[in-house]
DNA sequence: ACATATTCCTGGGGGC
DNA sequence: TGCCCCCAGGAATATG
């Protein structure tokens, strides 16, 4: 899933590659479903012969600079975006082909359709998707005093949900929230409110870390994740915690656990992690079992 | 207002 | 071997 460093790593290569300077020759919608805005013609006509300026990036949105137009795209959690050449076999759930005037293609790919793409009149432009709009800081910009308030606005929800919120930080997903809970030995189940300063201190710089790391690494790929030349990652192998149930935890030997936190598989070592400002819910769901957490039905009276 | 469940989508994998 | 069902999850939307 392209979460941060992925999303970066595209960038970087799609830059690496030269497509800053080319201009759009032909565009080819294959799967209308991926333009979420303007309509496909609109589309199509706003991007026509169009040079591209400049590739930037906010939290996990690709920002492709056209003249008088941004294109947003977000990957998701199958999209890949990278140049190709033309005559390079066509693999299936191509949704989008960008002609340029070297002769190469910007392809886009995403076997599930969530990833999709705006072209907005500027920055400003209502007409951007939500997500961009409300998006929180970038991970090296957000301060201990804006984690803090985060937690006091949401003293219940579990920390890991808290990290998932792109308005409270950008550009985190499932992976690095794992991650960078297990480096700052913070059970992913804590409540919010029950952080102290030092826990919340410790996971801004295992942000900080587990995200510079990946960046160096080219990105995490299991299967789906390429950057912009086709290429995958290599922070896999060196992930501590996410999709290694069962396996020896890299700083104590204990076996990972793994569970349910805010409706995402959850990756944590038993011992690193041992949460104390939840509910005691710790048993390790199997995961062979379709067990929804029975509903908790609350005996904690609100606190206001 | 906040927290959680559902929805979208498809390929892959487990179970039998 | 083959089928069936579950599972993965980011973000919008619906429900509690």
């Amino acid at each position: 899933m392209p979460e941060l460093p992925e999303v970066e790593t595209v960038r970087r290569t799609l830059i690496e590659g030269g497509l800053v300077g080319r201009r759009i020759v032909h565009i080819a919608v294959l799967h209308g479903d991926v333009v979420r805005h303007p309509s496909i013609g609109a589309f199509v006509a706003g991007l026509q012969g169009k040079r591209l300026t400049d590739i930037g990036r906010r939290g996990k949105y690709l920002l492709l600079e056209v003249e008088d137009r941004v294109l947003v795209a977000h990957l998701r959690m199958t999209g890949r975006l990278w140049l190709s050449a033309p005559d390079a076999e066509k693999l299936s759930h191509t949704h989008l082909v960008l002609d340029l005037d070297d002769g190469r293609q910007l392809r886009f790919r995403d076997v599930r359709r969530f990833g999709g793409f705006h072209l907005l009149e500027g920055p400003d432009d209502p007409a951007a998707p939500q997500g961009l709009r409300e998006l929180g800081p970038e991970p090296d910009a957000v301060t201990l005093k804006q984690l803090a308030a985060a937690c006091a606005r949401h003293e219940r929800l579990a920390v890991k949900g808290l990290l998932l919120d792109q308005r409270v930080v950008a550009g985190l997903g499932n992976i690095y929230v794992d991650e960078a809970l297990h480096r700052a030995r913070v059970h992913p189940r804590t409540t919010c409110g029950s952080l102290s300063s030092k826990d919340r201190a410790r996971i801004a710089v295992a942000l900080r870390e587990v995200l510079q790391e990946a960046l160096a690494n080219r990105g995490t790929t299991f299967l789906d994740f390429r950057d912009g030349s086709g290429e995958p990652g290599a922070f896999q192998e060196f992930l501590r915690v996410y999709r290694r149930e069962g396996l020896p935890c890299r700083t104590c030997g204990e076996p990972i656990a793994k569970t349910r936190v805010a409706g995402r598989g959850t990756h944590y070592c038993p011992n690193c992690q041992k949460g104390d400002g939840f509910l005691s819910n710790t048993a390790p769901t199997s995961t062979k079992t379709r067990s929804r957490p029975a509903k908790t039905s609350n005996a904690s009276k609100p606190a206001r």
